[in-house]
DNA sequence: AGCACGCCGACT
DNA sequence: GTCGGCGTGCTC
């Protein structure tokens, strides 16, 4: 045999390294070889776990080829994830400038990543078989030591046994696989394991064997497994308190016999379970299924834009087209906004798909995230339904994509990799060929836009099922005045929504109030000074909440008692400007002393509280729940005819060219809360802007003038969907440093505007800048923001300019303590 | 991220 | 004389 040219292997590890290293692939393991595989390396002078993104004849840096080492071993000779999912994970490190290592963190849960450690049982002589192609000569006496290092009863990792004989590497240490020497196994280290469950079963019973002198628990348990194909240790323990001692009495004669087996720790146990409605689809619904369909018969990928209003059955579309989906052989991945909303979720599919349904996202224990996980990537289920991080599930034949509510930011993580899922969904749907269905009630402009563009399909259902109309929507003009006669006693709430209200108590229907506020007062002001109280380590003013009696940061954990008098000029006047929620609460205890008041947001809704309350108002044990954004995300109360905007002007007043957007759909959605069963809803919006088009608009559910007098004033700018935007973002505890790294990071741009006619002409930076919040938790924050129509021209932008301030060079001596973060494509840039 | 290397203060 | 402080540089 000739030495072939060398492999290369270039593997992503879980250090933060923009780049997969390069690796040699040890000639014995080329036909084995694969991406997706989990391997074991040498990593300075340990071993590491990593894996393998691509596999290629040729260092893309030949410089590089005297650093290169081999690999030593497969973790696994089956690949962990499939090519499809590598490349996916590659193009999203790309898309972000991120490293690879990170992504491929969020792919694999961490449970995983450290299976199959390689393992060493030394073999008793008399079961060692040596390869056909073992070597003839005498065992090295270095070799000889570790085997007598081993045990051969209890397994050694390989790299434990390479810590106590450092001289011996991976590739000679597999002499002693060769020769026959050792047993290997692939074996957990973590604490985390899958969770087995010993099953027995009934054997087939000799005849005229007797049975005679069996104990009562034995004849019990004979009986029980009668009739079952095999049944769990639990499960008997269902019966006999402890069966133990008769079941082996049992399988000791014979009679009966066991083995463990995987059993997967259920995230569903508190899921409930709604009987399956069946349905019969509206017009618009089957349109949609339809279009879906063409797309799926083709095997092509298609984006689709599912902009249904407020309960007009976009569910009801999802569960026909991921049927579709299933009885084409292909599987479903579902993501939603919010874990609060995923067992009521999950139980509608359940109802109407079964069990074959595995659910992921962050509030799973790891045990049972590492198990769902398992399941996917076995095949052993068909529907993923889960939070962002579900985006990276590794299901293989995927034909669908459904993205819910598609416009709430919380598919954009706003750490680590900035990803945002939505996004993502069309690139993973393009690589797979599937279809992706983003859905909602208000898509986000550069879904309207694109669809109009022709890049996603635009499928409308503009109506309610069941023939129930959208609420009417009330403005009410909350500033003070002669001209303004409905302006009523109380500061906070309008003599219309009072009305309104007493009207929605007296039919003994629900009502929800939105702040987006919590606390009791935002603000807290010396009333002789005009101190006001801000956080020590950030730059907000504290929020007063009566129920601890404390000052609080909203943006750290810090918190005060609420104080007697004054710091600064002693005096004892302390003004509670604002209103937050808990003061709403208590202002409409005041007022309705007999109806039953309860609050959701952050502070009350933490937890399985959030499920108790949402449980609670469903069952009408509430009359009016006061809230922020939490109440607005798509539940689904029958017997709610009010809804109540308290402040709009608040999302309205965020610095932020979102902010107009964001108001819209906040409004929209909170309105489509009201008016859901029979009853006709009513909504009423209170502001100090009514003549502001996001709240106009919102009132008339007229999303396309929306969108048509938005997308103007964006194109006006050059801000998305009309151009693309990177952020650059810097953190760090000294100010000086901070602002420093930021200029410097400007310089390297402000030299690439200059130098290159491609980027002067078509890239603008705005920045240096102090972030709107311009300290949090004691770090200060500057950002230049990058903004550009050609989004692959900005990339190439930023990655020039990011190189040219040196930031891939490893350390940055000027900028050691100040943290660079890469938003690609920032929702938030507060 | 870890982790080794390196050049300056208080100890056997 | 040395132990160890954490600044800084690098990982195929």
């Amino acid at each position: 045999m000739t030495s072939s040219s060398p492999l290369y292997a270039q593997v992503a590890l879980d250090v933060p390294l923009f780049t997969a290293l390069s690796y040699r692939v040890p000639e014995h393991l080329r036909d084995h070889i694969a991406p997706g595989q989990l391997v074991q390396v040498p990593f300075r002078n340990r071993s590491k776990t990593g894996l393998i993104v691509a596999l290629s004849t040729e260092l893309d840096d030949p410089t590089l080829a005297p650093k290169i080492r081999d690999l030593y071993d497969l973790v696994d000779p089956e690949p962990l994830l499939s090519p499809h999912d590598v490349r996916f994970l590659s193009f999203v490190a790309d898309y972000y400038l991120s490293p690879i290592g990170e992504v491929v963190r969020l792919a694999i849960p961490s449970a995983v990543r450290v299976e199959g450690i390689k393992h060493y049982r030394r073999l008793p002589e008399d079961q060692r078989t040596p390869a056909p192609n073992a070597p003839q000569t005498p065992l090295s006496l270095e070799l000889a030591g570790a085997l007598a290092s081993l045990s051969d009863t209890e397994p050694t990792p390989v790299a434990a046994l390479r810590e106590s004989h450092a001289e011996l590497t991976y590739h000679r240490l597999a002499e002693l696989e060769l020769r026959g020497l050792v047993e290997v196994t692939y074996q957990e280290s973590a604490s985390l394991k899958p969770k087995t469950e010993r099953y027995f079963k009934l054997l087939p019973r000799p005849r005229g064997t007797l049975t005679g002198r069996l104990g009562a628990n034995q004849l019990q348990i004979l009986k029980l497994l009668d009739g079952m194909p095999s049944l769990s240790l639990p499960e008997i323990r269902e019966h006999i308190a402890s069966p133990y001692s008769s079941l082996k009495a049992l399988e000791e004669r014979g009679l009966i016999e066991s083995w463990e087996e995987e059993v997967y720790r259920d995230p569903f146990a508190d899921a409930p379970v709604e009987p399956a409605p069946s349905f019969e689809l509206t017009l618009p619904q089957q349109r949609a299924v339809d279009a879906v369909a063409r797309a799926r018969q083709a095997g092509r990928f298609e984006g689709f834009v599912l902009h249904g209003v407020t309960g007009s059955g976009k569910t009801e579309t999802y569960v026909r087209i991921i049927r579709d989906t299933l009885a084409a052989g292909r599987r479903a991945l579902v993501l939603l906004p919010e874990i609060a909303l995923t067992p009521q979720f999950v139980g509608v599919f359940r109802s109407h798909f079964g069990e074959r349904i595995a659910v992921l996202h962050s509030g799973l224990t790891a045990a049972q995230k590492f198990d769902q996980w398992r399941q996917i990537r076995r095949d052993e289920v068909d529907i993923v339904i889960g939070a962002r991080s579900a985006l990276f599930a590794p299901i293989n034949d995927l034909g669908v994509i459904v993205v819910d509510e598609e416009h709430d930011p919380s598919f954009k993580q706003e750490e680590g990799t900035r990803y945002n899922a939505r996004d993502m969904a069309l690139v993973r749907g393009k690589l797979a060929r599937a279809q992706v269905i983003l859905g909602s009630a208000t898509p986000i402009l550069e879904s309207f836009y694109n669809a109009r563009q022709g890049r996603l399909t635009y499928l409308a259902m503009p109506e309610r099922v069941a023939a129930r109309a959208l609420p009417p929507v009330d403005i009410v003009d909350m500033r003070r005045g002669p001209h303004n006669p409905t302006a009523g006693p109380s500061s906070l709430l309008s003599t219309r929504l009072l009305g309104a209200l007493d009207d929605t108590l007296h039919d003994q229907k629900q009502a929800i109030l939105f702040l987006n506020r919590r606390g009791f007062s935002p603000c807290v002001v010396c009333e002789a000074c005009g101190h006001v109280f801000h956080c020590p380590h950030c730059d907000v003013s504290l929020t007063y909440h009566r129920r601890m009696e404390a000052l609080r940061c909203h943006h750290c954990d810090f918190s005060l008692r609420m104080p007697e008098s004054c710091p600064e000029c002693l005096h004892t006047g302390i003004d509670r400007k604002g209103v937050g929620t808990e003061q709403l609460e208590a202002h409409l205890r005041e007022l309705y002393p007999r109806a039953r008041v309860a609050r959701l947001d952050r502070d009350t809704g933490a937890g399985p509280r959030l499920q108790q309350l949402l449980t609670s108002f469903r069952r009408r044990e509430i009359d009016i729940l006061v809230g922020t954004q939490m109440v607005t995300k798509g539940h689904d109360f029958p017997d709610v005819t009010l809804v109540g905007v308290v402040l709009a002007d608040m999302s309205l007043n965020f610095p932020d060219f979102r902010a107009a957007e964001r108001t819209f759909q906040l409004l929209t959605q909170v309105a489509g809360r009201a008016g859901r069963a029979d009853s006709p809803g009513k909504v009423i919006i209170q502001t100090y802007t009514p003549e502001h088009y996001s709240l106009l608009t919102a009132r008339e559910h007229d999303f396309e003038s929306f969108a048509e007098r938005e997308l103007a004033q964006r194109q006006a700018m050059g801000y998305p969907p009309f151009g693309h935007l990177i952020a650059l973002k810097f953190e760090g505890a000294n100010e000086g440093a901070t602002v420093q790294a930021t200029r410097n990071y400007a310089t390297a741009a402000r030299r690439l505007l200059r130098t290159e006619r491609a980027f002067g002409d078509a890239v603008s930076m705005l920045g240096p800048a102090m972030a709107p919040i311009a300290r949090i938790k004691n770090r200060s924050r500057w950002q230049l923001l990058l903004k550009a129509a050609d989004r692959a021209l900005l990339r190439r932008f930023t990655i020039r300019t990011l190189e040219l301030a040196g930031h891939f060079d490893a350390g940055q001596p000027h900028h050691r303590n100040v943290r660079i973060i890469i938003d690609v494509d920032p929702l938030n840039m507060l």
